[in-house]
DNA sequence: GGGGGTCGTCGAAGCGCTTCGACGAACGAT
DNA sequence: ATCGTTCGTCGAAGCGCTTCGACGACCCCC
């Protein structure tokens, strides 16, 4: 591997000016600037990582923490972790995986040892205990999500209660006014995940706002916990006319059950998805839904870091609009 | 942030000491350790990475390379990739994400500038362009998936040619003598997709073996087609009683239109699945199926990277034997 | 035509760590 | 006692890069 002195002897200058051509923090004449670049590239040099990171205290790397859990969507994360990926590279950064069950010790083992710039994390709770160590930093970080005091941390995500109202106002529009809400599994909730409560809090508000009469009720996975879902939201809201459904897992049974219950979508009953796109219109009928642009979160994510990380302000909390799209799941009801 | 030489002033000794203590590399008496270990409890002391890879060479790091296309199947490669940083964690090492769409460069860059101490590369092509730039890095690389011309660079993966023998053994054990393969998306097969190829093959040869009536057909994403494909395999092999499914994503539609053509699992048809085991069990009737184990194949690759960084001699191939696992999705033709 | 700037380049220091050689102390064997 | 070892520690060199101050050369303006 040659180093940056190897360059310099065979352009014929100093190793600090093969590292300005290199930066551009300060000015080389044009023929120097050409003999360095031939020879870089013609010794194939590539500035060690390390040394660099040594001398400049920068990295050029973002660490990253996903989470591995089981119950969580899977599809949602993957598109996150690519979107912060490719939005990264064009930022020339590089990025670490992390798990979140490392939890805060992995992320101190990163910033402590100067391993990355900054951090974006994921999958957030409301009293996420990450969150004291992440203020203790002198990385900047970015939340995707939003925990229950997010003073101090930088936080970006879908307005999860601006998507929850714009479900019952498209629903409310066609004419529903029985809706019910299908959530996450108990176990979402019980972990106090930020989405799904701001969610159910932007349901309910609307819901009143409105005028109409809704109820709310977690969804377990699998069939039996769909068909449990539905009986009681049929005992406990009779004559239902609408679901809104915000549980990726869940729309696929949940489809397949009323379709065997003999209930039409959306003669019988409408149906609004809060999923990706592709999620939308990979079911059998293509389904009204709020977009989660897990592409848009990542990206916007990154160029929030990069923010911060050149020392220009940003707002502390930034919530993307929800946008709502119509497909085929959705009609007035029968009545 | 402290550094070294503050923890070996709060010590009593000198830096190298402190080094000597952390790695292990010379003996330290007992008590000196114990105060070093204080010392660096005290301060907080994370050795920085940089200095670290610079004066030793090492950054234990890992990168990995994942596909971000869309046709390929996201869970299995999310699994695959919590499997390989879950393993690098345990010793010690951190994995860097690089996606395949860098190609050729994005290993290149991360090699060159010594970020990544060897490389886990996914998804592998039959006539990967990205092989014969492995071969010219310094650091030792893993593949998962097989090349055309492994030479030179060592590989894990399931043993998908096993695989697909085995789904024949158990189909002909149960008397099935006319089956059909229903694969993976023709993208999959032009690309030259390792495994898709592997298994093929597999599967053909087996075929033959075994004495069987049966054909193969690639089977496009989506509802419609599936739909062509059942229709091709009806048209061209009639009377067919088993299919064999390696393609997750036509798993789901293929049982719902089986379903509404009257066509019951196992009664009328028999279903064997390569996928994942909680895809099977997932599934509406729990499907027989050749597990598709991400989870030892990403461990296996990570322990292989540790044996080629210690120098220790290993396998240039490493396929993982197939088990095939008998649910509910298989029984003998109705005759 | 001399003073003040800017431009382009160099040299040296230093980032924080590992590692090699050296060296005194302690110890066992003769 | 003496010599050779092993043990435990230290000092210094160096890994490859960035960055700061310095310094000619050159240009412009009064």
């Amino acid at each position: 591997m040659p180093t940056i002195n190897d360059v310099a002897r065979a352009a014929g200058v100093s190793p600090s000016t093969v590292s300005y051509v290199l930066s551009g923090r300060r000015p080389i004449s044009a023929q120097t600037r050409a003999r360095v670049q031939a020879a870089i590239a013609e010794l194939g040099f590539h500035p060690h990582a390390g040394a660099r990171a040594l001398a400049s205290s920068k990295t050029n790397v973002l660490a990253l923490v996903v989470p591995l859990r089981v119950d969580v969507n899977v599809p949602v994360i993957m598109q996150f972790a690519t979107a912060v990926v490719t939005a990264a590279r064009t930022h020339n950064h590089d990025v670490l995986l992390l798990t979140k069950d490392e939890g805060t010790s992995g992320l101190e083992r990163v910033a402590h040892s100067t391993m990355v710039d900054a951090l974006i994390v994921m999958d957030v709770e409301k009293d996420d205990v990450r969150i004291p160590a992440l203020r203790r930093l002198k990385q900047p970080t970015v939340l995707i999500g939003l925990p229950g005091d997010p003073a101090g941390i930088v936080c970006v995500d879908l307005d999860f209660a601006a998507a929850a109202a714009e479900t019952l106002r498209h629903l409310a529009w066609h004419g529903h006014r029985k809706i019910a809400l299908v959530g996450p599994s108990p176990s979402v909730y019980r972990r106090g995940t930020s989405y799904a409560e701001r969610f159910l809090a932007g349901f309910t508000e609307a819901s009143a706002e409105l005028g109409l009469e809704t109820m709310t009720h977690p969804c377990e996975p699998g069939q039996a916990g769909v068909r449990e879902c539905l009986a009681d939201i049929d005992a406990e809201l009779p004559g239902v006319t609408a679901l809104v459904v915000h549980n990726e897992e869940a729309l696929r049974p949940l489809l397949d059950q009323l379709r065997s219950a003999g209930r039409r979508i959306p003669e019988d009953i409408s149906v609004v998805a809060v999923c990706p796109r592709d999620v939308a219109l990979g079911m059998p009928i293509p389904l009204t839904s709020v977009d989660i642009p897990s592409h848009d979160v990542g990206g916007l994510a990154v160029e929030t870091v990069m923010k911060l990380l050149d020392g220009r302000h940003t707002e502390s909390v930034r919530l993307l609009p929800p946008t709502l799209v119509e497909r085929e799941s959705c009609a007035s009801p029968a009545s």
